[in-house]
DNA sequence: CAGTAAATAGTAACTATTACTAAATTGAGA
DNA sequence: TCTCAATTTAGTAATAGTTACTATTTACTG
């Protein structure tokens, strides 16, 4: 993805072209990893050496809330005791996670990786629980408001 | 699951049976929600109310090393520009996160739960990478070492 | 029962993230 | 192109989840 099609994607979001956050998306779309808001910040700096942590975070929630980043973890850890593989809905917006029982997704194998001891899995679903889609755009539990449209 | 059996299990995997552990576990198991820590003393405190918040971090570290529990979320987030749905090899040990790109978990559907507008989904692999395979109970990113076998 | 290794709970520290805000920058319209 | 309003940036400070350290207590082994 080149620097000019990263422009014409955060116009398409209406977002604002700004340095630092072609930067960053620019730095996260060449990473294999996933990286952290730590990481982010001394790969930008090579380029942008001023930039803040405040900026990155600001950054990344105004992706996800774009719909350009999916975070993988979140603050709050969470623990489950049931081991069986079993399923999530986790809303986007407020965070509420959901379990699903499902037969088919109950028998998933992977036949790459052999050198990887499974112990367990479970399969995460993305998206906007009913709540959330009539409020359309909020972010009930994440203080700081971000108003783009998703 | 009663108490006698949690004691069991507790045993089963070279665990002492403690009053706070019990009553952690115990209220684990009987919550359909994916407590936080503060959620867990909260419950705990009804019956130990000296608990401390340390036991309970420590406790569900504990658990996490015996297989126990595993943990939804993590301290650090981490975010993910690819949002075609591909996956994840997470081991429990080191906490690396190794991507998975595999057609037949590409194609995943979820009939029930109609009225959570999905955005995307991945596959959580839980385990033991090649690594820490070899060093079997080392838990190189946590400091604190719980010499538990898994 | 006695000895020992692990667990508990308290205090303090650490660190990822968010809050607040003044100054700078972007994009839209004149 | 210039101006202006609204957003973005980056600094400092605060917050909050988690870990470190440690004296005391407790649980298991023999």
């Amino acid at each position: 993805m080149t620097v000019t099609a990263i422009q014409e994607l955060f116009r398409a979001k209406r977002l604002k072209v700004t340095p630092q956050r072609c930067a960053i998306y620019n730095m996260m779309i060449h990473t294999k990893s996933h990286p952290t808001a730590e990481e982010i910040i001394s790969q930008v700096k090579k380029t942008l050496p001023m930039i803040s942590l405040n900026t990155i975070y600001y950054t990344l929630n105004v992706f996800e809330t774009a719909g350009l980043i999916i975070p993988i973890n979140n603050t709050h850890t969470r623990y489950d005791t049931n081991l069986e593989p079993h399923h999530h809905l986790i809303c986007v917006s407020c965070r509420k996670i959901e379990d699903v029982f499902d037969d088919a997704l109950n028998q998933l194998h992977l036949s790459q990786k052999p050198d990887f001891n499974i112990r367990s899995y479970r399969v995460e679903f993305y998206g906007h629980c009913r709540n959330c889609q009539k409020r359309s755009t909020s972010i009930p539990e994440k203080k700081r408001l971000v108003t783009t449209q998703l």
